[in-house]
DNA sequence: TAATCATGTGAACATCTTTTCATGTGATAT
DNA sequence: ATATCACATGAAAAGATGTTCACATGATTA
């Protein structure tokens, strides 16, 4: 018996098997975006901000407060969450008000919970 | 006009809101989970493999060959992944298979590929 | 038993992240 | 205009992360 067919499960199709997984991988930049993406929401500070978020719109002082951190800690973590296009932010006089961007937050971070709680 | 009053929409409730916020947000503990769990989908090497898995069960030399990366850099990471839950492993003879642990890792990925795509 | 194959793992290194601190910007009020 | 308030941002320090390298383990085969 050939060593390629050694086991079960992949034996079959095999050659065959490896260019099927390569030919439905995404492209590079696509894989690399969406873990970009991720890497966003694995961040405790930038959940809790989600989460606040989930209430209500809110100025970077109020989450400041409500999270027990400097200004300057979330504003940087705003900046990195409008760029993923996760909040928007709109002026208010001196204040600057974050809500959440669309409903795609809440769904992942509900699956992640899920998940969590298995 | 008290200055806490001085904007719309956050200014109503107002005292309750922070209060609102700080109730609403599920515990410390929950949340690093969170953030954890979100952390092993942040790095484009485990989604590729996540992918990967898909499509079929693969051995680690499999995976390592499909990703083209070594074969303990691909050991580590099932690792990570294994210790998420997101996928499971079996022996067979010198092999070791590897698939995903449940359907929470498609609906996850699917819906960040929603959001990239915007 | 010894050799070999597939995989796991600890340590080290380079890289990236998050927070802090100091300072810059834009808007309001005096 | 100047002071003040709310927020943004660059640089630096401390910590976390991913890959490589060398080696260990566990299973098969000679």
């Amino acid at each position: 018996m050939a060593e390629w067919a050694s086991t079960g499960e992949a034996a079959a199709g095999d050659r065959d098997l490896l260019d099927r997984v390569r030919a439905d991988m995404p492209d590079e930049e696509c894989l690399y975006d969406l873990a970009e993406l991720f890497k966003v929401f694995g961040d405790s500070t930038r959940i809790r901000i989600l989460y606040a978020l989930f209430e209500s719109e809110l100025c970077v002082c109020d989450i400041a407060e409500v999270l027990n951190m400097t200004q300057s800690a979330i504003s940087h973590q705003l900046r990195v969450l409008k760029q993923a296009r996760l909040v928007r932010n709109r002026r208010e006089g001196k204040q600057i008000y974050y809500s959440l961007a669309d409903d795609h937050v809440r769904t992942i971070i509900g699956q992640g919970m899920e998940h969590i709680d298995e």
